[in-house]
DNA sequence: AAATCAATTACACATTTGGGTAATAGATGT
DNA sequence: ACATCTATTACCCAAATGTGTAATTGATTT
């Protein structure tokens, strides 16, 4: 039996391309598609879907609104973005919400086929620019982090102090006077512009300043 | 031209069917290969290489540190992991240290020679696998979040803390008296599991309790 | 040789934070 | 109707945090 698939896309040209594309490969059949999503949790569960292809520029509530009402209610069904948008909110937001692949819209039929294929088989598929983004997400850390101009015991210390421990635990763990921790955090506060403890942190982590766990 | 690839693996049979495979390809040219990376800096400069394939697990300095080397000297360089191993902190540090690509060892040949295809285009391949790992990354957070219980207050109240607020600010803002958001605060902590502010704030962000940003 | 920077210590002072205990009122659930 | 949960306030007290100023040492730079 094909894999059923909802196509959600609101330029009714390419929805009936699309829904052309994939209905001339033998496991796949395009059940319905749609111009809004605004009860596709609704349909997905009517047709008993196994793939959603979703746009995200749609009237209504949205494709990655849209996702997170799907992925709530039929967690198991394969959600593949689709869409002409390539910033990273977009990006991120959609997996966020559970997306299980994310395919440009300059994509080559025959790429979309594969990325449908893939995604029944555990694979993500995603544009190459898509990963790249991914991929860049968990780097850029150290490009900004050097914008603070941290020293190296200045970084220790803020290590130290992400990783939950009090002024008095800092010093004795680095050997030196609870004085000198305060004036190290001092500067530290400076530099990244911080008032507290807490707003350190929360920016060392943002910043990645710190390595996460 | 070809391509210049060196290959990093200290598995010497592995490495010489690598060699081989990668060999015959017309545009691929192995320009030398090493059991282990201590150099790796100066030999991809010696031998002008265009894409490295890193093992993780080798004598020396290992896989991670050695691509950091590499892109530290020559960040054009395209490096792709290739490892049997797939837990998180491999696969995220080798992310952070730069990788271009992370392939696992049960790849076929053809999909590796595909996945080297790929990096030179600007892509970024990965094994699916490793592809579900990335994305799982983003999600997660409301899984494990919701296991902290947290009251809707309570939340508002950890994510103003996170914002860098003090206790006065946050009773401004959320028009309570300062008792009542040490009360809160005091409950959050007991549900996290934590001490203190600062703990709290790198708990509520690591797992993704607040909204980054 | 002089200047700068990193790391260090010290002290004083005000403010903030965090823990414990107790009590009230409204909402929700059984 | 009774029990539980949530939000709220209050008070006391100890400990931690944050700021300012000042001084010393060693390393690095100019």
């Amino acid at each position: 039996m094909p894999y059923q698939i909802l196509i959600f896309e609101d330029n009714s040209r390419l929805r009936q391309s699309l829904e052309m594309l994939l209905n001339d490969e033998a496991n796949f059949y395009v059940a319905a598609s749609f111009p809004d999503c605004d009860n596709a949790d609704k349909q997905v569960e009517k047709y008993n879907a196994d793939i959603v292809v979703m746009d995200i520029d749609m009237p209504g509530i949205g494709g990655i609104a849209g996702v997170k009402k799907i992925k709530n209610t039929n967690p198991d069904v394969k959600v593949i973005m689709h869409t002409m948008f390539d910033d990273d909110n977009r990006i991120f937001d959609s997996i966020c919400s559970g997306a299980d692949g994310y395919m440009l819209k300059n994509t080559s039929p025959l790429q979309l086929i594969n990325a449908l294929q893939e995604v029944m088989t555990g694979g993500v598929p995603m544009s190459p620019f898509v990963a790249q983004k991914v991929f860049q997400h968990f780097r850029q850390s150290k490009i900004e982090a050097e914008q603070f101009d941290l020293t190296a015991r200045e970084k220790e210390i803020l290590e130290l102090l992400v990783k939950g421990n009090s002024y008095k635990m800092i010093a004795n763990k680095c050997g030196i006077t609870i004085d000198t921790v305060k004036k190290h955090l001092q500067n530290i506060y400076h530099k990244l512009h911080v008032n507290c403890g807490t707003e350190a942190v929360a920016k060392a982590l943002r910043h990645k300043i710190v390595n996460p766990e």
